[in-house]
Parts: structure tokens; sequence; C-alpha cells
DNA sequence: AAGCTACATGTAGACAGCCTATATATAGAA
DNA sequence: TTCTATATATAGGCTGTCTACATGTAGCTT
């Protein structure tokens, strides 16, 4: 996967797999390998600074937990986070309806 | 249509805009805002750069040309970029399949 | 004649997000 | 003791897209 390809739809990605309950980061980058059957795999240096530039735009809350002597910080999507979820949803349809409108325009 | 979103994706368009014919940068502009029902509206800083960038790559030709009194760079296709316009839809395939497999996992 | 719009190309520098590389620390297995 | 997995974090680099500006022709309006 392309790391220019995956620019402006990172923020869509950590709030959907958000959606479904609170992870910490390292659980995330996890869950996104799985959900897309390994060809998602988002360094530590990516994932870290968007999940606190999204708790800063207040799409997320975070706190810290302890877990097996371990500590993690446990995010969690906010009522703003829901919202902007349906946003980068609805945006995201619009976005490959325009791109393939010129890649494929027979559809 | 977002800035970021755009990125990595620039090159699909614009080979795929000079699949059927050669054209030159501002009527390529025309093109993509065409196609794409007007939510494509690519700056010139953007493309000029760009389509030099897939000539230097050998995806492209040029040739000056002369209509109306006012000069215009034609682009076209070479071989080279019909296989990569063929690897860019591939890529773009899998692209939405991954971000969706994200976004929506039902599907 | 002057001014405006459309046509047409091009560059410099700003911006921003994702990356690599590095640092730190615990737990458990080899 | 060493290695791997777990877990978080930051500094700095890279690069593609954008804004802003520069240049010039053609044609229409005032």
């Amino acid at each position: 996967m392309n790391a220019d390809e995956l620019r402006g739809h990172m923020d869509a990605l950590l709030l959907a797999v958000l959606e479904h309950g609170p992870l910490h980061g390292y659980a995330i980058i996890e869950a996104l390998r799985e959900r897309s059957g390994g060809a998602l795999d988002v360094p530590t240096g990516t994932v870290y600074p968007a999940l606190r530039r999204l708790e800063r735009a207040g799409y997320l809350a975070s706190e810290w937990a302890e877990a097996g002597g371990r500590r993690r910080r446990t995010y969690r999507l906010t009522g703003e986070g829901q919202a902007a979820l349906a946003g980068e949803r609805s945006a995201w349809r619009s976005f490959t309806a325009v791109i393939g409108s010129v890649l494929d325009p027979s559809r």
C-alpha cells in the first residue's frame, strides 16, 4: 500500500476502526492489518501522531490503562468523532465516484 | 475535492484522460472537470509539473503545436504510459477494496 | 485605445501528512 | 542473556499538491 494513496484517508481508517469499541494504538495497528487482510501495515510513527491529532480535534478521547504490566493509552470515539466518521464515509463515496468517473468513464 | 485525497492518484487521472487521444495541458484540465461533473478543478500549478514528471518517467511524450496563434504543448501516452495506466487502474481497484474493507467491513 | 476575459504555459515556495529512524520500557521465551 | 512481542513517543525527512505570481496571445466590449 502506497503512502501517498493513504494520504487524506488515515483519519477515516482510524475513526472507523474505533467505531465498534475503544482500542489502544498498538491494537489499532493490528486491527487495521487484520481487517485489510494484511494490506495495511501502518507504522507507529504514523498512527500515534494521527491519534493525538484526532484527539486534539475532539474526535477521540483517551485514557491510560494498565494491562500485563504495560501501560496503554486507550482511545474511544466521541460524539463529534461519530459525526466525523459519517462525514468521512460520505466523502469516501463521492471521492471514489469522482476518480472512478475519470478512470472508468463507461460506468 | 480535497488536495490530500488526490495525492497519489493524480498520475492515474492524467494517464486516463490521455488514453483516448493526445491533449494539451489546458485541455486536460477542462477534460478532468467535465468528466468529473465539475468536481475536479485541478490548478495549473499541479498539472504542468505533473505532466513533466510523467514525461520524464517515460509515460508521456510531448511536442509543441500552434493553434490560433497560441502555442500548446501536446501530450500523448507512450507504450510505457499505457502499461502504467493499466497498473494504476489495478492499484486503484485494490486501493478501494482495502479502504472499503475497513470503512465498510460488512461488504 | 484601453480593458477585460478566455486561452495557454510555467516556476518558486508553502504546506501538510505519512514515513524512517530512533529512543524507551516491560514481559516472556529461548 | 538475548531475542521477540508488546507498547508509546518524537524528530526530521520526503514529496506531491497547492497558492501565488509571471508571461504572452486573441478576441470582444466599451
